[in-house]
DNA sequence: TGTACATCAGTGAACGCGCGTTCACTGATGTAC
DNA sequence: TGTACATCAGTGAACGCGCGTTCACTGATGTAC
């Protein structure tokens, strides 16, 4: 047809954008080249003028996703003077463990998302799924370095961060692993972990997801 | 060939076991009808002697180890004297974070090595999924219930113990998803959900992994 | 600035391949007499 | 107990299908002059 090279670059990043969608949602095997460039306006034939295979996308989608504002999940919290950190951290914690979270797969934390796929991709995508979650880990390590009431004396912030970001990864893919055959047993999971979650970091509004009352401790 | 109807269903169990280990190891769209049945030992085309269809074998799969000694993690905790119960659920976490149980895709936990598949399974596989967790759920709940050191005042031992289990699986789909890539990060994830974990259940041998004192509190 | 032409993003058909599934056939099992 | 035959688990080839990938072709873009 002959395009721009402005739009050359937005078609491709159509392309990712659309993989990415439907990677997070269905699963790296469960969509096809066929399907995904119709989703992002094209033919199947013109995939390969942008990747040189599916694994190279799969590898740009990963490491893009990982790197991406969703993996900087910590960045905001870890930034704040030190005062406010719990504070904010309760909040994300809040919003990690929502049902809207959890049922808005594309816009959700792409770790937990590829969790499951990662050990079957290629040697890239895994790698950049690995930088990716241990960027995530020293972001929450240092938001919970700064706050000596989120662990105890003989645990190490990191070895405290990483428990609770398995808690939180762990909530959330139990959840959606039931949601479509038992929402009252998956809203469960995410309130119980909520719950737990949020009286670890002191956030007395933990009790029921119904109190609105947030009035901090200490 | 004609074969006796014992050997038949020793034959159908073989089916279901090759399965099993390779739906657990690669995913269910990761295996062919073909190397399935190649695995048991069978041509091909004799599995619809014994199944309707894929899904049909997937639901019995997932339905069968939901159900069994897997997914019965807290049942030999739940039964004993009260006095022993944290004492053996310590070892259970022990063993559930260990690398072995990492590794050994096939013999381990049912609701770790399915949840990132059941989302995409058939409505009776979901179900059975959803069942089997709950029950083991139900069983962790007993534990936590009978042990008030385990919790909070506040906290319900339901929710505890969703919490507990939130933590376990999420540490486990997170070691599994890098340990090919990147194995320190892998095995700091178990140790430091393993240390974290066992503090919280009063043992006070978590400090380190090295460490093989036992001395239990109280 | 205008003209001539190489580039290359996109099209759509085709490739080989492995998938889940079907089928005609085989022959020991297990029942009927 | 012995004989005749229906059953049905297992074989292996074939089916249609969708997959990832390749390819000849098109035509606007963007460069060379």
């Amino acid at each position: 047809m002959g395009v721009s090279k402005r739009q050359t670059a937005r078609n491709r990043q159509a392309i990712v954008d659309a993989a990415t969608r439907l990677f997070r949602e269905r699963g790296v095997d469960g969509v096809g080249l066929n399907e995904l460039m119709g989703e992002a306006g094209f033919t199947q034939g013109g995939f390969y003028n942008h990747f040189k295979s599916k694994d190279a996308l799969v590898a740009e989608v990963v490491v893009t996703a990982m790197t991406g504002a969703n993996a900087k999940l910590f960045e905001a919290i870890a930034k704040p003077l030190e005062a406010q950190r719990s504070d904010r951290f309760a909040r994300q914690i809040k919003h990690y463990l929502s049902t809207n979270n959890r049922d808005d797969i594309e816009n959700s934390c792409a770790i937990a998302c590829f969790a499951p796929d990662a050990r079957r991709m290629s040697g890239v995508a895994q790698a950049g799924y690995a930088q990716g979650l241990n960027a995530v880990l020293n972001q929450l390590t240092s938001v919970v370095d700064s706050d000596p009431s989120l662990r105890s004396a003989q645990e190490s912030a990191r070895e405290r961060a990483i428990a609770l970001y398995a808690q939180m990864v762990g909530a959330l893919v139990l959840s959606r692993a039931v949601v479509s055959t038992d929402r009252t047993l998956a809203d469960e999971i995410l309130s119980a972990a909520r719950g737990d979650l949020l009286r670890a970091v002191g956030d007395d509004t933990a009790a029921d997801g119904l109190s609105r009352r947030r009035s901090k401790r200490n």
